[in-house]
DNA sequence: CGAGCCGTTGAAACTAGTCAATTATTGTGG
DNA sequence: CCACAATAATTGACTAGTTTCAACGGCTCG
C-alpha cells in the first residue's frame, strides 16, 4: 500500500546509490509510512535492504506497550530473525523503498547472512547499554549520535520517527523524550528547525553527555 | 586458580551428566568464584560447555558501571563473540567446570557455532524486552522465574549471583533488587531459604506478574 | 478553515536511586 | 571450634528523576 508524497522531505526521493545498478535484478519495493513489511509470527525467509526511507523493528506486548528492538536507515539491511519466524513486527516509517533477498530455501547460512545476524547482534548489545542506563538525557544524545553517524556524519539529523517510535526504543515516554531534546536544545547542544529535523551544534558536547559507554 | 571447598552448596559437586562421557576427549577447566575466564580485548576463538557452576557476561562502562548481558548456567554454552575479539568479561560466579571447543582456526560457521549464536541473540532480544521495561517488580519477577525454569523447574531457586549481579543485570541497583525480592516474600509468592536460594510459593503468581511481555 | 494528530510544557504523584545504618553471612586466624 | 573481621544483604529515610495527567501550541490534511 502507498501512501500519498504529500510528506515532503529527504525520504521521498529516493538517491539509493547502489539501487541503481541492480534495480533489474532486485526489484524495489514500495512501502507508504505504517505500512507492515512483515508481522509478528509470519515466516521468515527473507532479507531487506533499505534503499531509500526507514523501517522500524518492534514486538508488542501483552499489555499494549511496545518495545522497539531496532531502527534501521537507509542503505541497511534487515529481516534476520531466528527460527524461520518473525519475533518481531517490521513497518516503514515514511515512504520506503526496499529490495529484497531470499534466503530460507536453501537451507544454507551463507557469509552474509552470518554478517547481517553478527551486527544486529552486536546492535542489540549495545542498544542493551543503552536501556540499561538510568539517565533520560543519556538514552536521547547517544540516540540522537547513533542516528547522525548512520544518516552520514553532517550535522543536520532528519528524524524519521516520531516521539513515540523513539521513547519505545530507549524506554522512555514520549514526554520524557520531548523534555530531554528541549533540554539539549537549551543547553545549545542542538537546535530545533523543526521536530523531526535536528542540528548538532556542539557534537562534542553530544559525545560528552552520552560519554558513559566504553 | 582454585578455591576452597568451603561455599557448600550444589554448586560444588560436578554432577555433569554428559560430561563423564567425554571426559577424555575435552578436559574440564575449573574456576573459582570471582576468576577470569576471558578478558574484554583479548582474542576469541573458543566456545565454553559449562559442565558445572555459573557464568556472567559483562562489560564495563567508562564510569565504572557494569552491564551484565548475560548469565550461563550449567548445560549451557556460550563464548560466541563477533569480530574474533571479545566484547565482553567472563568470570565464574561460584565453581565452575567448563570444556571448550576450538572454532576460529578454519574460519568456518559450523551448525552448531550459528545455533550457539541464534540462541545468545534470541536470550538478548529477550533480555532488552526485560530491561525496557519500567517496573522493578516485573523484572526481578521475569528475572526469578527464568532461572527457575533454566535450572529444571522444580521450585526452588539456587541462585549463584550476587545481588550487584542482577542488579546489573536487570539495570537495578541493588537496593532495589533487594526491595523487589521482599516485596514478593511479603505478597507470599516466593520464600527464602537463604538469600541465594528461593523458593517459589506460587508460580502462576510470579508469572502473572511478569506476564506483560508475550 | 477546522479537525486531528504530534509535540511541547507544567504540576503532581510515584518509582527508583542515594545515603546511611543494621543484620546476616562468609572467611580467617587464634 | 570460636571469635573477629570482612563482605553481602536488608531496611529505612530522604532525594532525584520519570511517569502520569492535563492543557496548550503547532503543523498537516481534508
Amino acid at each position: 500500500m502507498q501512501t500519498s508524497a504529500s510528506t515532503m522531505s529527504k525520504y521521498l526521493m529516493p538517491p539509493a546509490p547502489r539501487a541503481r545498478g541492480f534495480a533489474h535484478i532486485r526489484p524495489v519495493t514500495f512501502y507508504g509510512p505504517e505500512d507492515v513489511i512483515y508481522a509478528q509470527g509470519e515466516r521468515a525467509g527473507l532479507l531487506y535492504r533499505i534503499e531509500y526511507g526507514a523501517v522500524r523493528i518492534y514486538r508488542l506486548l501483552a499489555d499494549g506497550r511496545r518495545q522497539v528492538v531496532a531502527f534501521y536507515l537507509t542503505g541497511e539491511t534487515f529481516g534476520f530473525e531466528v527460527g524461520g519466524v518473525n519475533s518481531f513486527y517490521a513497518e516503514a516509517m515514511v515512504n520506503t523503498g526496499l529490495t529484497t533477498v531470499e534466503y530460507l530455501p536453501d537451507g544454507t547460512f551463507g557469509v552474509e547472512l552470518v554478517e547481517i545476524a553478527l551486527k544486529a547482534m552486536v546492535r542489540a548489545q549495545e542498544h542493551l547499554l543503552v536501556v540499561g542506563r538510568q539517565n533520560s538525557l543519556e538514552k536521547v544524545s547517544i540516540f540522537l549520535a547513533e542516528i547522525l553517524e548512520r544518516q552520514g556524519g553532517g550535522d543536520v539529523i532528519d528524524l524519521p520517527m516520531s516521539r513515540t517510535d523513539i521513547g519505545d526504543y530507549l524506554g522512555l515516554t514520549i514526554e520524557t523524550v520531548s523534555r530531554s531534546i528541549s533540554k539539549l536544545r537549551d543547553m545549545g547542544v542542538i537546535r530545533l528547525r523543526s521536530a523531526r529535523c535536528v542540528v548538532v551544534l556542539k557534537l562534542d558536547k553530544l559525545h560528552q553527555i552520552g560519554e558513559h559507554s566504553v
